[in-house]
DNA sequence: TGCTCTTATGATAGCGATAACATGGAGTGT
DNA sequence: ACACTCCATGTTATCGCTATCATAAGAGCA
């Protein structure tokens, strides 16, 4: 429990906008204009103001004006783990294209756990975010409610989900996995293992693996070859192991797709401590373009999902959304992944 | 400019407490005794009051609440960067230790510049935050008169500055360099290099190579193989690029430290690529101990600063001063660092 | 029976800003 | 000189919640 803060004795309270306003002699309603910039305020009266903010360290109170206004300037955001490059970078694009918006981003992440994700949603909404971004479109019940009913933008990303709250901004983690395959197939390989998650708690790891299997079923090829290491996310140790259990059970294994380049990476590295040539003896390929995958020997093929523009466009949705008069259709916005072919294939 | 969202017409407005309080039979006082549970409120009240705030989809709004009881529930912690898994596990650190106080975190990043920090702090203390954490001891003059002026506890982490604003959670960035070096001289190195950014910005690494150069001078050894190479935060790329130069100065160095694991690791991958043995060629060691560092071939020696705990016990001095009756004193927590030795020395 | 103490609830008055409306000069065209 | 803009500023009334004080019913005790 948090003690009374209050004021305590001595404690001079913070300056108040009719403190400045008394300071510069004019009244609290202009000093509001001269601070938003958006008004008529003389040039003389701003000066004398700025002048009265600067001696008393005068800094707005943004939860007062909010309440007044209406508008929070908060957006909100969601993502699995900002450990992990991939959603950060997603971020770093939100917050690149909220930059001189006016709008502040609360960022939240779920561990991959919708009921995180729940708790999450619910004590943003508290802070009446004017949108709010998600990863994926698995929810709880509970949230999706509360996200109707909140009754603001929402755009889910990095998925297709097949029933969307409201916009979307993604694309389909399946196709792309298929499409590697397809690639690396029609270089010859045949005999495809893969590294993946345990369990179904992270969506998007599940529809790579799906998307793997379908390609192969597609092409005719064996679909057998798959490893389940670990609670979601898979770390680069972890890819260490996985590789070595999958290459005893199936020692013919020509090509290891992985479901992140992290694993990848560990899977590559092991590889080479095994004097396993990469890829003459066994080629490896990840997913998601990691910074790793370009720099590690030899550099990976991987998969290329435009982390970055999948934040910033998704983010762009939502100002046009929050800024646009109407409710805005609903939406779906496929970005682009392209394949990068290293020498790891 | 956002254009007047208001209430578009048709569109119901958000229930409000007075709303679960008449549906409930109830004054607005009880309801925000009942959703604070801290207080006497009987059973049956709090039942149909839980009733109708599901009835209705209330979500309470914090803005109105904290203006009433200036308690904002916000804590700001500030980073250099989101991308950089040493930092976010210091957000992760810092968001554990917030869980179950009921704070949430506004976090930001400051792409290792001053002024945005400066920028960022401002827009923060807009939001009336119960306290603040910062990376480093390097702020503008008007941002440590904006901290002062806004009287709430700040804990500065990762470092020790000079001149504390007040708490600080962090180690001798200089001293831990100067550790490793100390450990590698031990091991009969000789002939050291080093790989760091150019500019000053990034006041951490300029603190490690400076303690490189210390440590060196005090043991009689050379200091002269510096690259600096491009600005701060050094990528992978730059690492690889960094060596081939370093190497090509100066062929008869014996092992390179580097400002992180993340430029190391370029480097050890580009000697890997030229067919340098390491460390029988040339040893590597990175500063920061990264996931990459354990998993890569050969690993490397590094030195762990654990970033998650600094982020942990920073966002628990900063709860205790929060909650806590009286100013606590000034106070500086040092953090453990250790070498981690592995296969690149 | 009267007194205090605990529990349960309500009425009222802000918190610090802004929306909306009102006011009053200065410039402008006819 | 008269209406009529534009500019600059002030007044008033909230926004949705909680602190604070007031009230009242029952329990426990002498």
């Amino acid at each position: 429990m948090i003690k009374s803060a209050g004021s305590k004795p001595g404690e001079i309270p913070a300056p108040t906008m009719a403190d400045v306003a008394r300071k510069a002699g004019v009244s609290a309603m202009t000093v509001s204009r001269a601070l938003r910039q958006n008004s008529y305020v003389s040039e003389e009266a701003r000066e004398r103001i700025m002048a009265a903010v600067n001696d008393l360290g005068y800094v707005l109170d943004q939860a007062a004006g909010s309440l007044s206004s209406r508008k929070t300037g908060f957006v909100a955001a969601i993502i699995p783990s900002i450990n992990n490059s991939n959603f950060s970078d997603t971020a770093r694009g939100i917050t690149d294209a909220l930059e001189n918006t006016g709008l502040q981003l609360l960022l939240g992440y779920t561990d991959y756990s919708v009921e995180r994700e729940e708790k999450l949603i619910e004590s943003m909404l508290r802070r009446r975010p004017e949108g709010i971004i998600l990863t994926g479109g698995a929810h709880t019940a509970r949230a999706r409610r509360m996200l109707e009913k909140a009754a603001i933008p929402v755009v889910e990303t990095w998925d297709i989900p097949t029933n969307p709250v409201d916009q979307v901004v993604g694309f389909s983690n399946g196709e792309a996995m298929a499409l590697l395959v397809r690639t690396l197939a029609a270089k010859g390989y045949t005999r495809f293992g893969y590294i993946g998650g345990t369990t179904s708690r992270d969506t998007r790891g599940s529809q790579r693996r799906a998307g793997f299997v379908r390609a192969l079923e597609e092409l005719g090829l064996p679909t057998g070859r798959v490893i389940s290491f670990g609670v979601p996310p898979i770390s680069m140790e972890q890819g260490a192991q996985a590789i070595v259990s999958l290459l005893d059970r199936w020692p013919d294994t020509q090509v290891v797709l992985c479901v992140s380049d992290l694993s990848a990476f560990g899977a590559l590295m092991e590889c080479r401590r095994r004097g396993l040539r990469v890829p003459e003896d066994i080629a490896i390929a990840g997913f998601g373009d990691y910074e790793i995958s370009a720099c590690s020997h030899p550099r990976m093929t991987t998969i290329n999902v435009g982390c970055y523009d999948i934040g910033q466009l998704a983010a762009t949705k939502l100002i046009e959304a929050i800024q646009g008069e109407g409710g805005t259709a609903e939406e779906i916005t496929l970005t682009g992944y392209r394949v990068i072919e290293r020498e790891s294939t």
